[in-house]
DNA sequence: TTGTAAGCGTTATCAA
DNA sequence: TTGATAACGCTTACAA
């Protein structure tokens, strides 16, 4: 690799005036020397050094994406469309405004603190952070840094997040099952914590609203692996009879879980209805087709990454928790009971 | 941040000596000094720098993940599960082994390599290259990289790759369908280059084989877009009756092909048979389930990443071309005409 | 308009 | 066993 400083000798100019040529501070080199400098440059095809460059502004030109989680893929049957769709769009966003993308995956947090530090990350997108990792996170990483689907308590602190009608979502999907004649209904997660948490509260408020009973919305948890869910299934399998709606947390856990009761000889939705989240590609692939919430996981990417370029080039842009729209998709998967 | 030179003027000690106690060149000095030293270091949670680091040895402590692609989704309907796990894989391995995981995707060839260059990457992962870009960037970049899914013709270089028996799996399914009795079929791609291409060569070579009529086997453009798909399958309906079986060259295809004809009035397998490639998760959460030709991503990655490692840490590491092996999923998407 | 030189935070060579 | 010091490739005051 050629370096500035030989370049300079080559050309008869000081380094100074090369990397100013480079950098377009034209305004400080004569038009003949900008020509004879270009005039090289081209020739032996320069490439800048990154990890020079960033050492010597004190910044790196990248941008991290970290998720406080096991790994990327979530272990589950229908892998994570979620995080696949988020990172490609990421990526393309990154790269399209000149940064470059860092992936670092870890449940330990200290770790994902000690990448973002010795990088010097110019932003960060966080994802799976809970409030006091989120805190924590914060409190040593001083660049912009917005979340994604983060669910923080008020603590004086402010934080940029992206995230969505999480309980709306849940609440109509859920008053539409009531509307359709449904009166005891199951919610399945594989936890009742962030995002999780608001979706269920959405689940029993429209219960609660519609004047139904307590017990007509009943929880219970599911593993989120392929395996897991099945495991799960077995056992809810045994009550299966009690419920007329299952409400799954995401589509893929819910198209695992229609493929599990359809093999065990369940009719959807003759026998029992089931809607999911997120409408995946795959909600509107199976048979029946999944009645599901749409959200849009390239929307979060860009609207994330947006906020993190405002944050990066405004100093005084303010934190903001933005609130991404759903809607519901109404397809084959519910019995009308009317 | 704090630096090793205030760290060795807080201790009283050189930065070199730091340094060494730092990196564990423990035996270069005392005892004593190595306590006094690591003492403070816990106190205040140095954290290396990680740009003067790399500047320092002329490494760069990543390992790229670049893709020779206008984005890293496809832009498929079901979104691109193989890109996602293979990626998941990918950083965990990475991470695993002490390195950070850089991604760039591009369909310019040039910006690739001038990304790999610029960020002095250890190592790197390359996908979705053909022989002349495979080449470009070999010339170039002279460190250890690995492809995946290459498919290269003899130049007389060497290149490490892992690739799949993409031939033997179309031939041994084709093969399949013929035993069923199936005696005119289509072969859908979206392409005809690389690994489709061996793909198709296997389709063709076992109705060959058989003995059957060249135009036992005929072949189709479809696009890779969700809507991509259904244009085509559009025009192919006009013919639809002419054939007993379509083979898709990815589950992906496959599923939103079967979709299309569900919805247009038609039977699977009883009016035409279907089948795909990669046993995607999708492939058997629809109905009916789809038979199709296994693959494992993850293991492409593991794979892939052990070559590169071996690469790094031996110089004296051959080139290679890791195949791995397919297998017959088969399940409920063929009819059996016997 | 051009060039010199210090500095970014490390590593590594070589004296002391 | 320890510590100066140069070097990595670039940016950026500041001087010429």
């Amino acid at each position: 690799m050629i370096t500035i400083k030989e370049l300079a000798k080559m050309i008869g100019v000081s380094p100074t005036t090369v990397s100013n040529v480079i950098r377009g501070k034209t305004n400080e080199v004569s038009q003949q020397t900008i020509e004879k400098v270009q005039k090289v440059l081209k020739e032996v095809n320069y490439i800048p050094n990154m990890t020079a460059i960033n050492l010597a502004k004190n910044s790196s030109n990248v941008i991290g994406y970290v998720m406080n989680a096991k790994g990327i893929i979530q272990d589950n049957a229908v892998q994570d469309f979620f995080t696949g769709e988020l990172i490609g769009a990421l990526e393309m966003e990154i790269r399209k405004a000149g940064y470059y993308m860092m992936i670092y995956i870890s449940d330990d947090i200290d770790e994902i603190i000690k990448f973002v530090s010795s990088w010097n990350v110019d932003g960060l997108i966080a994802l799976g952070f809970n409030h006091d990792n989120a805190q924590k996170l914060r409190e040593v990483y001083q660049k912009p840094l917005v979340f994604i689907d983060g669910h923080f308590y008020d603590d004086g602190n402010e934080y940029n997040n992206v995230g969505l009608e999480d309980y709306k979502g849940a609440y109509e999907m859920t008053n539409y099952l009531i509307e359709c004649g449904h009166k005891r209904m199951g919610f399945l997660a594989n936890n009742y914590i962030g995002i999780n948490n608001e979706r269920y509260r959405g689940f029993k408020e429209a219960i609660k609203n519609a004047g139904l009973p307590e017990e007509a919305g009943e929880k219970f948890f599911i593993e989120k692996s392929g395996e897991g869910i099945k495991r799960c299934m077995d056992e809810l399998m045994k009550r299966i009879s009690d419920f007329s709606a299952l409400f799954f947390i995401s589509d893929n856990c819910a198209v695992v879980a229609m493929d599990y009761l359809m093999d065990n000889g369940i009719r959807i939705p003759e026998d029992i209805s089931v809607v999911g989240y997120d409408d995946a590609a795959v909600a509107s692939l199976v048979r029946p087709k999944l009645t599901t919430v749409r959200q849009n996981p390239t929307q979060k990417a860009r609207v994330a990454f947006a906020k993190l370029m405002k944050l990066i080039n405004d100093p005084n842009e303010k934190a903001e928790n933005i609130i991404l729209p759903i809607s519901l998709c109404i397809r084959q998967s519910v019995k009308n009971f009317n």
